[in-house]
DNA sequence: TTAATTATACTCAATTTGAGCATAATAGAG
DNA sequence: CTCTATTATGCTCAAATTGAGTATAATTAA
């Protein structure tokens, strides 16, 4: 193998740090840096000799800077791409190349309302549980047809991820629609890479710092994928909830509304909780309040909650 | 945020090559380089002003130092640990940091075969083909059950990750398993960092070089998960097989046995494999070959089997 | 007291899964 | 040529899981 490596890198840390806020998931953004209207995920520098692995790495920076108690998180990727902004042509040196690897956190609390944004701002059409989303009719599908044209592959491509026509929305691949609308440039950061020559009209969707989106789309992604097969949702969870806090949590973050007995039948079924009691005092009939069984314990690997999803969710 | 990197770092591809030999799953390794006797994953430099991102970098180096044809390539993991060798202390110098990015590649053909090398040789506790491996009960179990004594955090991990006692083996947790045992100083490489004392008695698998058991160990993990809700089998498999042959490499891959008659029924239901009209010629009732119906295609995305896995698989 | 609201128990058909038997088509032994 | 071993493939059937309800209970607000 060659052992002369001419190039070295910086390496930074990303963080899509999400919580759940009401019946919005949320993620913690920082303030415009580079001058352009969009936020930016917070990220911090990996300093090999500081710290001994990464993932310390990213806690410290982010207890340092937020204060935030971060229980679980999760490697997602790491991006190298040139050309793709992750090495911010606006405000680095030449020669300095920016290796990033995000990484996806949970927390239990959002304080600073205003520090957070909602998913659901930078992805509208990932939200169905008011129905399929207008913007996807009346903007995207239109313009991503139009621009599959007659190729085959693309239009492969389009069924597969945006499920036209004749298939299922998976709500599983919120990264892989990103990638392709940033394929067909129909996202701004399309055009702020220079892959799009003219400004697009349409708003899909609030932009991000330098690949940031990509990052929140991954990270979100993940999250829904892991939700349904380990049991991360009580990782936003206070320690005494209600099951329908639970569902209402898997809901925001799955975007699709569920079938509340059969939730709760799966919950029952995998042992996942306990009750603790006490009741909650609400609206309607009061609701028992439920606590994690498995907290303390490091709880990833256990079976989590099968998600029962309908069947056929092409509208 | 703070600007001023003070750390550089040399980034390293990592590849599992991953293959299937008969029935033997087979990982491409290269000789010692470093003065123990164990193999290593071969790796490449990453340069980020000749290749516009990491898979392209990948593809390179492989392209030209084994001549192989890799279709499918997945990025694993970002390994910057320190203390684990990842900076192969032996011929590095100081001050030059080393992060490695792990990636799964997957080959159809293993040309010469002294540089593959079988995966249950480094994971002899993984392949439960033959039923429960003897070096479960007889050597690693014992082992760990001292370690874990009476600390109830360990014992838990024990039982998730190991299934000990009544539960069952999920054949996922390879990683799991690699990082309990390493944990508990069970393998060669826990050792050769330092944080075993003596040299272990028992050997528990081929150990290999730097952090490379762990990468392959993700790698199984990644491919085995991956397997049962993506069609990736036909990765590995010629562009004309039998049924027969395509059970034979899910099962060498999930060091499990399947039952014959379910397994085709998950294939025929998915409709991912059709009929080519050409049979094949061995030594009983002779068997249709078939084809994978989505090549060419980018088929990441495809339903694929669900594996049909046996209930209760703790003997 | 009534209506609206939320929680929870229970039912039932459709589908999927796990496990098996039965039969078909070949090669090789005798 | 016949029998046997071997592999392929078709088909059945009970058990478990899932999807989609209905029915009823316990509250608050009007």
């Amino acid at each position: 193998m060659d052992k002369n490596h001419t190039a070295s890198v910086l390496i930074d840390l990303s963080a899509a740090i999400v919580s759940v806020r009401g019946d919005q998931p949320v993620c913690l953004t920082v303030p415009d840096v580079s001058g352009y209207q969009t936020p930016g995920l917070p990220f911090g520098p990996f300093y090999p000799d500081r710290h001994r692995t990464m993932e310390i790495g990213l806690r410290q920076w982010v207890i340092e800077q937020t204060a935030l108690d971060i229980g679980y998180v999760e490697q997602l990727y790491t991006f190298g791409d040139r050309g793709r902004r992750s090495e911010g042509a606006d405000n680095k040196k030449e020669n300095e190349h920016i290796v990033s690897v995000g990484y996806l956190a949970l927390s239990k609390q959002c304080p600073q309302p205003d520090q957070w944004s909602e998913w659901y701002k930078h992805f509208p059409w990932e939200d169905w549980r008011e129905g399929r989303p207008n913007i996807l009719n009346q903007q995207i599908i239109p313009y991503l047809e139009a621009w599959a044209g007659s190729d085959e592959l693309r239009r492969l491509r389009l069924q597969q991820v945006f499920g036209v026509p004749d298939k299922a929305w998976n709500d599983e691949f919120v990264l892989d629609r990103y990638e392709l609308m940033y394929e067909a440039g129909l996202v701004w950061e399309a055009y702020a890479d220079g892959r799009q020559k003219e400004k697009i009209s349409a708003q899909n969707g609030i932009a991000m710092q330098l690949d940031h989106r990509r990052i929140l789309a991954t990270a979100m992604s993940r999250l829904r994928a892991k939700l349904k097969y380990r049991p991360v949702v009580f990782e936003l969870m206070p320690s005494a909830f209600t099951l329908t806090h639970v569902q209402k949590t898997t809901e925001a973050i799955l975007g699709a509304v569920l079938h509340k007995q059969n939730f709760r039948r799966q919950l029952a079924q995998n042992e996942l909780v306990e009750p603790t009691g006490k009741m909650s005092k609400a609206r309607g009939r009061p609701a028992e309040l439920f606590k994690f069984k498995h907290d303390e314990s490091q709880s990833t690997n256990l079976p989590g909650l099968r998600i029962p999803l309908g069947k056929s969710r092409n509208f």
